[in-house]
DNA sequence: CCTGAAACCTGTCTGC
DNA sequence: TGCAGACAGGTTTCAG
């Protein structure tokens, strides 16, 4: 359930707590139990769950599409990739020593206070690591597309500077942190502009259109809970309003023109080949 | 510099 | 009913 939105809500939920999941600020972490080796990304194994315990949780916020746990003396990032998720629940322990854990978690991080907080994964992509120098995780992430350094006009230099087409440069997380497929497609839509046009090649106008799409549909997402597709993720409502993601054959909402699908850098995208001509 | 393919994984849905 | 194939919110790596 990855992108900026979805991550931002859970994100939100750590910190302040809302529905099913309670604050995990100011706990104390107690130990932790992985239950797929390469969940963890860094470091090995054995020094993490060594590392971990006694660490405070001071902190929970969010870069991109990272969860990032400030902790007393080091950081703790969750990339939920395609199929991950979070619960924060009392540990109901099992015979083993180990907390009882349900399909597909992957890592378990215990509280002194009974509760645990649940990284469930069916698909395994989703990544965890503990670092003291958050740049080893984040160093690489560009802009936040909901900050104030992310303006109209840093958009236009820099598309100016790409020859790629806009929805792969949207897509890398080097360029702009958060987007993902939902987010591109219904930006782009909204900005009236074809996923296959060369970045250098979109005028100022067309460019400060984007820019003001890419804020108001992360923001609407984020209003929304985030968007809730097939079994992965639920709690958020925003795939009730997509203009187009996953609406191929159905009426484009603005002139009633049929969605296509096409492939852009592997990825499926959905447009309205009269309101995002190629031009 | 840029694109495309493949890999990493499990589950669901569609069509024959 | 079975089964093959397509497809899924992401990212990395490698070939050309």
């Amino acid at each position: 359930m990855p992108e900026l939105p979805e991550v931002e809500t859970i994100v939100r939920a750590l910190r302040e707590g809302r529905g099913d999941i309670p604050s995990v600020k100011g706990r104390k972490i107690a130990a932790a139990w992985l239950f797929w080796q390469r969940t963890l990304q860094h470091p090995s194994a054995e020094e993490f769950l060594a590392a971990i315990p006694d660490q405070v949780i001071s902190q929970v916020t969010r870069r991109g599409k990272l969860i990032w746990f400030h902790l007393t003396r080091s950081h703790l990032f969750l990339h939920l990739r395609m199929s991950g998720d979070v619960r924060v629940e009392p540990m109901v322990w099992g015979g083993d020593q180990s907390p009882t854990a349900q399909k597909h978690d992957r890592l378990v991080i215990g509280f002194s206070d009974g509760w645990g907080m649940y990284f469930n994964d069916t698909r395994k992509f989703g990544r965890a690591w503990l670092v003291n120098n958050p740049d080893l995780v984040i160093g690489n992430l560009g802009l936040e597309p909901l900050s104030d350094e992310f303006t109209a006009g840093w958009l236009y230099r820099n598309l100016q500077q790409s020859n790629r087409q806009i929805k792969t440069l949207l897509l890398d997380q080097t360029f702009l942190a958060g987007l993902g497929n939902i987010y591109t497609d219904e930006a782009l839509h909204l900005a009236k502009i074809h996923p296959n046009r060369i970045a250098s090649k979109i005028d100022a106008n067309a460019s400060r259109a984007l820019w003001h799409s890419i804020r108001e549909v992360l923001k609407s997402g984020i209003d929304s809970h985030g968007a809730s597709i097939d079994w992965v993720y639920k709690g958020g409502d925003f795939q009730n309003k997509f203009r187009v993601y996953r609406r191929t054959g159905l009426p484009c909402p603005e002139c009633g023109s049929v969605i296509q699908r096409i492939l852009v850098g592997q990825r499926s995208t959905h447009f309205c080949p009269l309101c995002q001509p190629i031009l």
